[in-house]
DNA sequence: AATGAATGAGGGTTCATTCAT
DNA sequence: CATGAATGAACCCTCATTCAT
C-alpha cells in the first residue's frame, strides 16, 4: 500500500537517485530512470523538462527528508533525554544518530555530495540551504561544550570538521570491510567518539 | 621549454585528468582532452584504445607518482629527521606532510576517488594497489605508539581512520573559505593534530 | 498509398537492401539508408541495435519472401499444371520459373550472397536454412527423372548444381547485353535448357 | 629465397590479395595490409598512394598472371596435344584445365569478381581487357565444334556461358563439401563435362 | 626508400528531448 | 496525463593519408 499511493513524480526521483547513485548523473540514461520507475521515458519530461532538473528535485527532496531529521528532532531529542547523561554518553549518542542518519540516506546524501562537485548550481544550493545548518547545529553544540568550561578552547568549526569527518569516515568504514576488522560498527562509532572526546574534553 | 619534452602520453593523461577532475570522466569528451593537450582527438586511442582505458593509464601515474612520496620518502624523513622532536611535532609534522602530498596532487587524487565509485577495476586497483600500502605505514606508526606505551589501546585502523578523515576534511577545508574563518591552513592542521594527539595520548 | 502504410522497420530494410547491393555492407554507411529510407539515423538504431543486425534482417526477409516463392508454389505449380507437357516444356517452365524469382529479388539475393562471404553467421544461416530446401525441391525433381527412366543415371546433385550455374550465368548474362548477342532472354533460357535436357535426357 | 627476391611491392599486392579475399576491400584496412607485407603502413602509400590503387595493381597483376595462361599455352596446348583424343577427352580436359587455373588463382579471381561489382572502373577494365579473351577463345572452340559439323547448331556464346558457369560451380562446390557428396574433383568434373558434351554433341 | 607517429574527416552508436497519438 | 516512436546533435572510435625523421 506503500507504492500504491507514490506519485509519478516520486517514482521518478526514488528511481534517478538510486541509479544515480550506482552510475553517477552522467552515467545514467532517463531510459534506465523510466524502466526502473516503471514508467514511460517521456513521462519523465512532463515532470522534469530537463534531465538536470531531475537533479534539483533531488535535492529540494534531500533537504525535505533530511531537515526535519537534522535539524528538528535530532538534536532536542539527544540532548533533552540525555540530559542525565555523561558528556561521552551524549557525545556517542549524538554521532550514532548522525551516523544512522547518514546510513539510512546513504545513496541520497551521496548522489548529491558527488554531483555538486560538478554542478555549480547544486553546489550553491548545498553551501547555502544544506551546510549551514547543520554546520550550525553541531557548530553550537561544541560552543555550549566550550562556554560551559568541558571542552577545551578549539576553534568549533575545527571540532564540527573533525567530527564530519570522523563521522564520515565510519560510514566509508562499512562498505569496506576490510579496513578495520573484527569491531562492530558501534564500537567502531565509540571508539571514534572516545578519541575525539578525550582530546576535546578539558580533563 | 618543460612542455616541449613531455611526452604525447603524458600531454594527454594530464589534460585528462585536470578535465576529468572538473567534469567527471562521463561529463568529459575526449574532443575535450584533445584541445587541452593540443593535439588530434585521434591520438589520444593510439595511446589508450578505449575511452576507459584513459582512466586506468591515469591510475598507474597515481600509483607512480604518489607511491615513492607515500612511502618512500615520506616516513623516514619525518620519524628520523624528527626523533628529537615531541610527539605533537611529530604527528603534526606527519599530518602537514601529508596534507601536502595530497594537496600537491588533488586533482589526481580526486579523479581516482571519483571514478572509483563508478569503476569496479579501478576500485579494485585502489582496494589492492594504493590504499593497503598507505594503510599499513599510518597503522604502523600508530601500532608503535601504543606498543611504546605512549598512545593508549585504540584500534591503530581507528585511528588511521580518524587521521585519513581529519586531513581529508582539512583538504575539503581549503576548498571552502566559509567553514572555518579566520585560520590559516597550518592552523587548522595543528588544532586538529592537537585533538587527535590529546585523544590518543596517554597522559 | 503503398508508401504510407510500409512500416518503418520495412522502410528500413528496403533501403538497406538497395544500398547495400550497390555499394557492398562495408561501402554502405547507416547515413545513406537513413537517408534513402527518409528517416532519422537513429530510428534505424530501434530497430536495429547494431548495423550488422540489418543483415540479420535482410536475411529474415529474404526468406520470408522467397521460402513460399521457391518451396510453396513453385514446384506444384509448374508440376501439376504441366502433367500434359512435355519434358523440355516442363525443364524450360522449370528455369524460366527460378530465373523470374531470381531477377524479381536480384537485389536481395545478391546482398545475401556477397555478405555471407564475409559473415559466417549469414553464411551458416544460408547454408542451412536457406540453401537445403532449394537443392532440396530440384534433387527431387532430377532424382524422379532418374527414376523413372527419363534421365541418365547422373548424381542429382551435379545435376543440381549445372542448372543452378546455368540459371545463375543466364542472370548474369541480363546484366551484361554484350555477352549474348542477338537473343532474347527467353531465347537465352531455352537454349540453356535444351542443352541441359539433351545433356540428361536418355534418348 | 623466393621471399627475400620478392619487391616491396609485390609483397604489399601479395599481401593485399590475400586479405581483400577474406574480408573485401572495404572490410580491410592498410594497417592489415601492412601487418601481413610485414612493412610499414606508410610504406604501402609510396607504391600505392591511394587504397585505391592498390585494387588496380591487382588487376594488373591478375592480367599478367593469368592471361598467358589462358590465352597462350592453354589452348594450344590441350588441342594440340590432345588430337588424337576424342571429343570428350578433349573437352574433359580443357574444363579440368580452367578449373585447375581458377583454382590455382581462386583468391585472385575472388578479388576481382567481388570488387568489380562496386567499382565501375574495375568492371570496366574487367569487361574490356579480361573478359573478352577468355571468351574469344572458347566461343572459338565452340564455334569450331560447330563448324566442323561435330556440335549442334546453339549460340556459342550460350554454350561459353553454360561452361563458365559450369566450372565456376565445380569450383564453388570445391568449397562447400555437403553439396554434392560421394563424388570427387575429378568426377564432378567429369559428369559435368558429360551432360554438356552430350547436350551439344550431335549424336 | 622506409618508417610510424600524428592527423582529422567520417563512421557507427547513444541518448536527451519532442510530439503525435 | 501518459506513451513510445522518432529525432539529430554529439559522442567514441576508426582508418586512410601525411610527413618529419
Amino acid at each position: 500500500m506503500d507504492k500504491k499511493i507514490e506519485s509519478t513524480e516520486d517514482k521518478i526521483i526514488r528511481a534517478a537517485i538510486e541509479i544515480f547513485s550506482q552510475k553517477g548523473y552522467n552515467g545514467t540514461t532517463t531510459k534506465e530512470i523510466a524502466v526502473k520507475a516503471k514508467i514511460a521515458e517521456g513521462t519523465i519530461f512532463r515532470y522534469f523538462p530537463k534531465k538536470q532538473d531531475l537533479l534539483h528535485g533531488i535535492l529540494v527532496k534531500a533537504i525535505e527528508i533530511m531537515a526535519p531529521k537534522i535539524i528538528g528532532k535530532g538534536v532536542a531529542e539527544i540532548f533533552d533525554d540525555n540530559s542525565d547523561k555523561s558528556d561521552r554518553e551524549i557525545l556517542i549518542a549524538f554521532m550514532k544518530n548522525r551516523l544512522e542518519i547518514v546510513q539510512q540516506n546513504f545513496t541520497l546524501i551521496k548522489v548529491v555530495l558527488n554531483e555538486a562537485q560538478y554542478h555549480p548550481d547544486i553546489q550553491e544550493l548545498f553551501f547555502q540551504k544544506v551546510l549551514p545548518p547543520i554546520k550550525g547545529i553541531i557548530d553550537h553544540f561544541f560552543m555550549e561544550g566550550i562556554k560551559k568550561g568541558r571542552f577545551r578552547q578549539y576553534h568549533p568549526s575545527i571540532l564540527t570538521a573533525m567530527m564530519v569527518g570522523t563521522v564520515g569516515m565510519s560510514v566509508l568504514l562499512q562498505h569496506n570491510r576490510h579496513f578495520v576488522e573484527g569491531l562492530s560498527k558501534e564500537e567502531i562509532m565509540e571508539q571514534m567518539a572516545d578519541v575525539l572526546l578525550t582530546g576535546i574534553s578539558k580533563n
